[in-house]
Order: structure tokens, then sequence, then C-alpha cells
RNA sequence: GCCCGGAUGGCGAAAUUGGUAGACGCAAGGGACUUAAAAUCCCUCGGUAGAAAUACUGUGCCGGUUCGACUCCGGCUCCGGGCACCA
């Protein structure tokens, strides 16, 4: 063993052991538990930041903890290599995006490498590559078939400048990044998935799997089931106007209805009115994002009809307002100032009548020039033959009433909207359809896939270089053989990250999308990525999942078991990026201290699911607890001569004390390993460990056992974190077997046993003492020890003991 | 705007089921070793008062429940994440 602890040397020494064993190269055993663990895939962006580091470690370090307990544990890795980050590079360095890609694949997986990740590399994939996304491709067209892909328009952000689509992100105060000019809302023609027919599915399955509550509300509210009405309005000499309320006990209160800006009643009374047209257009210049729709001014205009209340046949007014959204409900809603918040403003704006119809169920006074009042802890008042009645027998008696007059019917509606899955941009996989002017929309046929997309292209970067591409779009119809178009949008890169934790069980399958194999490793056991995904791509992940069931391919519910959403990495308070410029790059540290101060600093520095502040120093005391691990073993091996040999029967009180400490140590770690995922708790154990070891000098045989068993331990209990070190230090201890292959430790009960234990003693629930008393005493004695302390004396002066409280072994409060 | 989180010493944090607030580490100060520095080792380290023992006080703010609250309840403030074309 050298005196020195040489990580760079070490490490290398440890990578290469591992690839060249195949250390974690796994196959389907059915006669072990499998355990598949699987951390997001990265997007390519160029190098690893501190999120990939921290997210990827945790990963590993619970892999080989499971392997530890005999599992056969599949950890894989891959590229979510799709997106526009290659495209704006693309345009940044004039280089085309596929080279781009995969430069920065090749430099990342080294990277990880270096961090000596346990993956299995044999099922690496990248999903920019035509043997991945012909799946997708094709799994796309049975959805067609099914009814579950389909087409309708939908809003996009437009300039108007450059005659192209933008992304959200690419919409900067309304304006286009590249050219500053103001954007438009445009229609245009996309491809949809069908997700809200499994809103409910969706839902349901939330309570089967163990993710945390946090996330589970976060997708439920996302869903956002509701239970209300549709609700016909008649308007004279017009078509009647449906609408969706989940508060028909309020619609005595309704004092005008709002439409969306697309609602054909708007866009036909625009066609004699120029100011209702200008608004129309105006509504057009906002961005599609939601936080915008929602920040803005509230806007309308009245459109100078009336709609007739079907419960009272009160005649109000109709207006359109920007704050109603075509894709939402029916597109038109009732509008009930006083109990919606968004309709008070708008009234109050607008001078229109604000008009109470329910009162707090408790009776406590409200005020509508404030503001409106929501709840539905309420009774109706103002409302014919429902006042009086609380919210649900308001609901059923005129949800009966109107259905029975055929006026309306009870709905539950999803927040959920279906996803859009077209994208107008040209780094994504191409969506396998030919438009065809006599057969319409074709589903490219199974044999004639992958559509490949070409990557020797020139980029500039305004709008899709295939869409201008006759060698691509020019094809014909699989349908009647006619010249027909190539689409060439692609498909969202939500679409590759759906499902490629079912194909990583399945790596050089090419006549298939998945094959039995998925069914052995799927679900995925534990699943660790950024809180940033907690909608979304989890969203979308669960849907596919069902997908993929209901076409056969899997045969559970669910994609994944168990999830962890790590905190966010960041420094002097706020997300690392490079925009901030407080990015810390891992390789430079990777490179002074070796990967095991990184990953033990990443790990030790806060609990996974938290934000985890980065610290330059921080990273220091984790190397300097390495080299004192490392000091702490060579001294020990320098002298150490016997055998493990720890006859329990005969030690002494220091020697019990040093084994009482391993072992509440082994259990505490454990814990924090398997349940509680605190990882952080579980190295200062260790540190704690360390400390106490290196203040037992006892050099006796059975002293020098009970030293080798410590450190025996401790290196298994930190190898999951600082595999390299421990790797070694295993070699050094006399042990010739692979760490990697050992079983985690077990707790000895017998020395957890204990004489005496020390009880705390409060006064009024103040701390006033702490007593040695044995482990068996009893209540009595207990509190006669309690009394009886001087301490305890002083502070009860004399006055009546009220009541004493016990907690076993714990403490004694006395009440005074 | 809506939804979801978070807030504990100079700093990162710990306190797992309502039961000793600050484990473990960083920084800082003092000391040992050294010609010197680095490295290493030892000691101190929430605040106030005190030589000390010790006392009081202290977990973002205001209030409540309880023998006992960082933990539970109600009301705020500030910070972070997501909001459907960033991944």
């Amino acid at each position: 063993m050298d005196q020195q602890y040489d990580p760079q040397k070490l490490e290398a020494q440890a990578q290469q052991f591992w690839a060249e064993s195949g250390s974690f190269e796994v196959v389907e055993d059915p006669q072990k538990e499998s355990y598949y663990c699987l951390s997001m895939f990265p997007y390519p962006s160029g190098k690893l930041h501190m999120g990939h580091v921290r997210n990827y470690t945790i990963g590993d370090v619970i892999s080989r903890f499971q392997r530890m307990l005999g599992k056969n544990v599949m950890q894989p890795m891959g590229w979510d290599a799709f997106g526009m980050p290659a495209e704006n590079a693309a345009i940044k360095n004039n280089v085309p995006p596929a080279k781009w890609t995969y430069e920065n694949i090749d430099y990342m997986r080294d990277q990880l490498k270096s961090l000596g990740f346990g993956y299995d590399w044999k099922r690496e994939l990248a999903t920019c590559k035509p043997e991945y996304y012909r799946w997708e491709q094709w799994f796309f067209t049975r959805l067609m078939e099914r009814g579950i892909a389909y087409k309708k328009t939908a809003p996009v952000n437009w300039c108007p400048l450059d005659q192209t689509v933008l992304a959200n992100e690419q919409v900067i105060e309304g304006c286009c990044w590249r050219c500053d000019t103001p954007v438009e809302r445009r229609e245009i023609a996309q491809w949809f998935l069908k997700i809200t027919d499994y809103a409910e599915q969706l839902l349901a399955d939330l309570d089967t799997v163990e993710w945390p509550e946090q996330v589970k509300t976060m997708q439920r509210n996302w869903i956002g089931r509701s239970e209300g009405m549709e609700v016909e309005f008649e308007v004279p000499d017009h078509e009647s106007l449906t609408i969706y309320t989940t508060r028909p006990d309020t619609l005595f209160g309704a004092t005008f209805m709002a439409i969306a800006a697309e609602h054909p009643l708007a866009l036909e009374a625009a066609k004699n009115n120029a100011a209702i047209a200008k608004f129309i257009e105006d509504c057009k210049k906002t961005n599609t994002a939601e936080a915008a729709l929602e920040k803005m001014e509230k806007l309308g205009i009245s459109l100078g009809i009336n709609a007739i209340n079907p419960v009272n046949g009160e005649e109000i007014p109709v207006w359109i307002a920007n704050f109603v959204l075509m894709g939402y409900g029916t597109g038109a809603i009732m509008s009930v100032p006083a109990h919606d918040q968004r309709d008070w403003e708008f009234a109050r704006k607008y001078g229109i009548e604000i008009r109470q119809v329910v009162a707090p169920a408790d009776g406590s006074a409200i005020d509508l020039e404030v503001a409106s009042f929501v709840t539905k802890d309420s009774v109706c008042c103002n409302s014919g033959e429902l006042d009086g009645l609380d919210f649900e027998s308001a609901f059923n008696t005129i949800a009966d009433k109107i259905e029975q007059q055929s006026k309306g019917v009870r709905q539950v509606n999803y927040r959920l909207r279906d996803w859009g899955v077209s994208r107008q941009r040209y780094w994504g996989a191409p969506i396998p359809v030919i438009n065809c002017a006599d057969c319409g929309t074709v589903a490219v046929p199974a044999q004639d896939l992958p559509v490949v997309l070409p990557e020797d292209i020139e980029f500039d970067g305004i709008g899709s270089p295939i869409k201008s591409m006759d060698s691509f779009i020019k094809t014909s119809c699989p349908s009647c053989g006619k010249d027909a178009e190539r689409e060439t949008d692609t498909f969202d890169t939500f679409m590759e990250s759906s499902w490629y934790y079912a194909r990583f069980a399945c790596p050089g399958q090419d006549t298939a999308m998945l094959d039995q194999r998925a069914d052995y490793w799927t679900p995925v056991d534990h699943y660790i990525g950024g809180i940033e995904h907690a909608i979304l791509h989890l969203l979308y992940a669960r849907f596919y999942h069902k997908l993929l069931r209901d076409e056969g391919l899997v045969h559970s519910d669910e994609p994944f078991k168990s999830l962890l959403t790590q905190g966010m990495v960041l420094k002097d308070g706020s997300k690392m990026s490079k925009s901030k410029g407080n990015t810390v790059d891992p390789q430079q540290l990777i490179d002074r201290f070796g990967a095991d101060t990184v990953r033990l600093f990443i790990m030790f520095a806060s609990p996974p699911e938290q934000s985890l502040d980065w610290s330059d120093a921080g990273v220091e005391g984790a190397h300097r607890f390495l080299k004192r691990l490392w000091k702490a073993i060579y001294q020990h091996i320098a002298s150490f001569t016997s055998g493990v040999n720890t006859d329990t029967a005969t030690l002494n009180e220091a020697q019990k004390a040093m084994r009482l400490k391993l072992h509440e140590t082994i259990k505490k770690v454990s814990d924090d390993y398997s349940r509680r995922l605190t990882f952080n708790t579980a190295i200062a154990a260790n540190m704690e460990l360390l400390n106490s070891v290196s203040k037992f000098d006892d050099e006796s045989p059975t002293g020098q056992s009970i030293r080798q068993d410590t450190f025996e331990n401790m290196v298994l209990m930190l190898s999951p974190i600082i595999p390299h070190l421990c790797h070694q230090l295993w070699r050094d201890l006399g042990r010739d077997s692979l760490i990697l292959d050992q079983a985690w430790p077990q707790v000895d009960e017998a020395a957890l046993v204990q004489e005496t234990i020390e009880m705390v003693v409060q006064v009024n629930g103040k701390l006033r003492a702490k007593m040695q008393i044995s482990a068996g005493a009893d209540k009595a004695s207990c509190e006669a020890m309690a009394l009886d302390n001087e301490q305890v004396q002083r502070f009860i002066d004399g006055q009546p003991v009220k009541k004493i409280i016990l907690v076993p072994g714990k403490l004694v409060n006395i009440v005074i």
C-alpha cells in the first residue's frame, strides 16, 4: 500500500479494471431479483455540468448499494440528442447540428467514465440515430391507426419577418429573439396525441407509485379533473352558446358571457364590425405561453348581442375576452363576477353588474368592493329555489333541473390538453407522414421506415432546412403511387424521452421496438432526475408507457416505480447557468482532486431532494476526509497481523464501545441508503466512525481485530459513494475478493445492547439535567432518580409536582 | 397570474414518529510541529451576561394547540421551481 493517497493513479486503475472485466454489463437472470436504476439521460450540450454530476452520482450510489444487496442491477446511459441547442450552436459555430451533437456525446461519455459510474455501456443509445427513432416513427403510425394520433390546428408563435415559428424561449418580451419583430399568434395544422383519453388512468395510477407527494400533487393539478356542467344559453338570431362551468350553483349570478377571440360567434360578429375585427386582431399579438396569457391585462369588447340565462330567462350581454381561450372547454364561459376573480376584475373594468349569489357558509361577511368570493364552502342567496342550499345540494338541484329541460348536461372536464407533438424545427425525428393531394395524410408504411433526417445540411437558423429540400420532400404516395410530399415537421423531443427507458432493456434489437427483455427489466425500480421534470416529461412518459402497454409491448401500468427528484445545484444562491456566469466545471475538480472527492462532496453537501449550494472549500474538506481515511488504514495495516477475531464475550468497556459505535453506524447507514436516501447523513455517520476508531488506540490482538473489522465495514459502507478508493482499500485490507460483489454489512444486534443509558430530565419542558440509568430501569425508578437530582430540585424549588411525563429510554418531564 | 416547494449559527447542514436544537463538515480564531511555508495534529466556536459554574435567549414574521413545537394548525413575508415549442 502506498503511503500517500494518489487518486489519479488509483482511479485510473479501478476504471480500467471495471472496463476490462465488464463489471457492469448485465444480462437477464430469472434466478436473481432485477433492479433497474435509471438516471434521466442528458442532453449532450457540450460538457457535463454540476447538475449532471449530482444526478448521476445519486443513481450510481443507489445502483452499487442495490448490487451489494444481491440484486441483478442494470444501470444504462444514453443521450437525449435532439433539440434546439444543437440548432443554436449550428448557427453560432457554423457546424451541422449532427456533427456538433456527436462530438459532444464523445466528450461527455469520457467525462462520465472518468467519474467512475457503473454503466452498462453496451446498452448506450442516442435518440438522434435512425435505429432509435425508426421505432418511434413506427409506433406513431400505429397510433394513427388507433386514432390516438390526430391532426388539428393549434396556435404557435409566429415571427412575420423571418416567416418562421418560434419556441416560447425564442420570444423575448413579445418579440422575436433574432430580429426583434413583435411576435404574433398563428393557427397552424399540427399532430396531437390524445393524452386526454388517458386522463382518468393517469390520475388514478398516481396512487400506485412511490413518488414524492409533491410531484403527485403537481401532476394531479396539471391533469386538473373538475366536475361541472355544459350549459346552453340561447342567443336570439344566432346559434346558441354552450359554456362549461364548475359552479352551476352560481348561475343566477351570471351578469355577462365571455367568449374567446377565435370563437365562431366572435368571427361572425367581426365580419361587419371593424372594432371587433381589430380587437380580435390585437388578441393574436400575444404569446402562446400560459404565464404570459395569465399575466396580461384583462381586455374585452362587447358583441352587442345578448344571451338568455336558462335559469331565469334574463338577457345578459356577450363579450369577447382575451382571457378566454378557444382551446379550453368550449371556448365560452358564463361570467359570475361576484364569485370568480378574473370575472370580477373584468366587470370592474367595464362597469358590469357584480351580483352576489352565494355567501360564506360560516355566515361571515364579505366585501365585493374589494374582491370576489370564490370558495365552495358556501350557501346560495338571491338564487330563487336554490336559496339556503349548500354547494353540493345547489349543484345537484340545478343540474337535475337543467338536464330535465335538456338545456345542459353534467360533464367531467380536465385541464389537461392533448399533447401537441409537431415541431417546425430541423433537429428532430421526422414525422412519418406523406401528404397526398388525393389520399390526404398517409402514414409511411413500416417497410419504408425509418424516414431518415438528412444530416448533411446547410443550417441558417431561419426555418428548418428540410422544409425547402426537394430531395427530402418529394416522394410518392404509399397509397395511390402519385407524386406526394413528406411532412417536414419533426417530433417534440419529449417523444424520444418518453420511451428510452424501455429501449435500454433491448439493446441490439433491430426487428422490433421492444422485446420480452423489456418485461424482465421494466418498470424502472428507481428513477432519478431533476424536479424541473416533475410534470411534462414524467407525465408524457407515463402516458407513453400506457400506450406501449395497450400495444402489448410492455405488461405494466407505470414506467417508474419510485422516483427521486434531485434539487438544483446553486452557486451563491442562484442556479448555476452560463448566463449568470456562476458555473463550476466538474472536470477541473476531477483533474485536481479525483472523482471520489467530487462524488463525496456532492453527496455530503445536502440531501438529494434539496438544492445544493456549491462550495469550493467544501470540496477540499471532502478531499481531506479521504486522505484521513487512507492514512488511518495505512497506519492500521502497518501493525495488523492477526485475522478478524472478535470474541464478544470477553471484551472490555472500550472494545464494547467501539463495537457499539460500529454497529450503530451500520444500522443508521443501512437505513439512510435504503429507506431515507439521505446520503449526507450516511457520510456524516462514517466520519464520526472514523473519528471514533482513530481514538481507539488498543493495540492488543482483540483491539486490532476490532479495528480491522471496523475499517472493513467502513470501506464497504462508503464504497457506493467513493468506489475507486474503496476498491483499492478493500485489497489493502488483505481481502482478495472484489468489493463490488461483497454483501452489504449486517448489524450485530448483540453489539447494540447497552447496560446503562443516558436520560434527559426536564422541568416544565426545559432541559435541566441528564442522568445515567440502567437500561432496564422501570418507570418509578426513572422518576425517583429524576426527582432526586440536585439540579432538578433547585428548579422544583419546593413547588408541588402536578404530573410527570416519561418517554421510555429518552426523557422525564416534571410539570410543576 | 396559477400550481408546487423552501427558510435553522459566519456558511453547507443534522435533529427519522411532537421529546436534549446545531451531529458531521466548511470558514474563522488560538496552539503544537517546522529555519519558514504548505501539509498534519490539538483546542475554541449561535447570541447576551459571567473568570467560571451557570442563567436567560434563540430554528424567516405574527398568532394558536400541547406537559413539551424546527416539527402540528391559522395568517403573512421573502426566495426557488414549473406553467404545455428549453431540455
